[in-house]
DNA sequence: AGTTAGCACTCGTTCGAGGTGAGTGCTAAC
DNA sequence: GTTAGCACTCACCTCGAACGAGTGCTAACT
């Protein structure tokens, strides 16, 4: 007994049924909704021969059948493989992009948003981790007497400030002459090469140790930190309107989840080299989303770095529509942070 | 029939009771949990006549009595009339803070973190609104060779930044040039004002439309959002253990609401003079609300400007606990920023 | 050999009846 | 003014019966 095409049909059928409804669905409905010829009775063979073969699993004896992960796993490779996800989708993502945005977070944030709302689903969106940045310039902005702002701006396009200490003898000029040297001495290292040099620098300046101080350690942190810039979340609302979440338990779980974002960034960032990526059910490896497929798409920037966008529903999730809709995306990232 | 003092201890009983248990609270639990001396019978006949005066309902005939809003308004009001809200969380609030942090936004996303996981309900927490920010510092960092980031920093010490275009011709001296000379006219001056003062200046200096276009453009944005520049939220899904929550649709909602931060920033921000404000059911003007209460407090920063911090919770919130912890928070806060 | 009709069987779901108990309001006695 | 007692209400739980969607199997049909 092997996986022909009429099972793979039925098999079909009981997915999009499933997806639409989330209810066990019965030899019946297939027979009749989806017109393949065939008895209820036939029907019922064939899925006996599905759920033997691991793609239907039977929540009481009584019940309709109800895809299983890998009946997913296959639903989802089988679209990736005819290719044509058809981006008719495009127009509304498009759309929203509309409006000047100009900070990565903004958009970022957008995003997030628009992707929820189109999917239903919840969103999320990620910076890219640029494993090892590399800075371009560095300056200093006076804040107040005894503090200025380091701004850095690297390869990826990627600001990152903080705000430190420094003697209160430092005016405006001086903090942006060491800004030059400091510019000039670091440009092309990357932070943790920053970390290092800084001593040696140091050395040939006249001595401005809280400053210093304060930079190595700002470098150390923002080298450390695998975790990308910026995580941006939406939808996580919707969520409860889907019946698999109807215990609040689960539902409690979940969004405990969404709300720790690191972890969520960790999660959502294993991202191969694919264009896109499915994890079905217990494929996401992680316990709280053992009822939940992430899908999830890359979009690059003008210098090469990966940015991620993900979606995350339920197991019976529109993947067809969601990967149609990721897919503009991330088109629409890229060109949006590509033509810099 | 008046509100004497027996029948307020009574009312805070039943307070204290439901507070607690989220069950509507008969006569004889109070005679028996709290010893007052008096037979169920007796404070059966005073629930009565508090239900009369409109501080207690019965959800139905033969079930216990719920406090009403009017009830919690009281409770609060003697709450804070007393004054003493005793800050034995201080230790707990503090213990937090021992990390260095540096941004404003870091402490914000932390604060709200700590308050929710301290309260158990939902936390919001608003950087200072500065009405008309003034500006001190203004700087141009080259980001690409066709780009620059501006840097504000404004005397409430919030930095505001954004990118924009310039022409390729601008290095990194040339650009701190022109930061010199923008600063020196415009510093003292707020956003709105820089508005109209950016074309005198462009005259006097060798144009650069794109540049003075994007930074006019920029002012504009920035001058007119009200909303304050950053809002962090911690623990939504704490909600859902509620039992009052236990209504998927009501939750629902309630996430979606605060999943607009905009929104949701604009019920919180409205903080009159007082050190706390207690919102109650209705009195929050928001239907998503009716039965939540918002608890705020603020803190305030070195320049005077005032932030938000709140609490959003069940209308049977530990009003006294929560209180305290805002309390500790909001000083905890001004001290972070005060002291600059 | 594959397909279909028919039928017995399973089992979750719905619905109503009856019992239970927490709580009230009233009255009469203390 | 307080309390004991009692009748009454009504949400909630449980149980069982009826229901029905769905299955698996067998026998007949093409």
């Amino acid at each position: 007994m092997g996986m022909d095409e009429r099972k793979f049909k039925i098999l079909q059928a009981i997915i999009d049924d499933y997806i639409l409804t989330a209810v066990p669905v019965g030899s019946r409905t297939i027979s009749k909704k989806y017109d393949m010829g065939l008895s209820s009775a036939t029907i019922r063979n064939e899925m006996s021969d599905l759920e033997e073969l691991g793609y239907l699993d039977q929540p009481h004896v009584s019940a309709g059948r109800v895809p299983s992960a890998k009946a997913y796993r296959l639903y989802v490779d089988q679209l990736l493989r005819s290719g044509r996800i058809q981006s008719d989708s495009e127009a509304a993502v498009r759309a929203h992009f509309l409006g000047r945005m100009r900070q990565m977070e903004d958009v970022i944030d957008h995003a997030a948003q628009v992707l929820s709302s189109l999917t239903n689903y919840t969103a999320v969106v990620l910076t890219p981790s640029a494993p090892q940045p590399h800075i371009r310039t560095l300056q200093l902005v006076p804040v107040s007497s005894t503090s200025a702002l380091v701004v850095i701006v690297t390869d990826s396009g990627i600001v990152r400030d903080t705000v430190i200490r420094v003697s209160d003898q430092l005016d405006s000029d001086t903090l942006y002459a060491i800004s030059k040297t400091l510019t000039q001495e670091l440009a092309g290292h990357t932070l943790q090469e920053a970390v290092s040099l800084l001593p040696g620098i140091s050395s040939r300046m006249q001595d401005n140790e809280r400053l210093l101080q304060g930079l190595s350690g700002f470098f150390q942190e923002s080298a450390g930190s695998a975790v990308p810039a910026h995580v941006a979340i939406g939808g996580t609302s919707n969520m409860l309107s889907y019946p698999e979440y109807s215990d609040m338990e689960k539902a409690r779980s979940f969004l405990s989840l969404m709300e720790t974002r690191d972890k969520l960034a960790a999660i959502i960032a294993q991202q191969g080299e694919m264009a896109f990526t499915v994890r079905i059910g217990p494929e996401t490896g992680v316990p709280e989303m053992a009822d939940c497929s992430i899908v999830t798409a890359t979009y690059s920037t003008h210098a090469g770095q990966q940015g991620t966008i993900g979606v995350i529903g339920p197991t019976r999730m529109q993947y067809s529509r969601v990967l149609s809709i990721l897919g503009t995306m991330g088109h629409q990232l890229s060109e949006l942070f590509g033509d810099e």
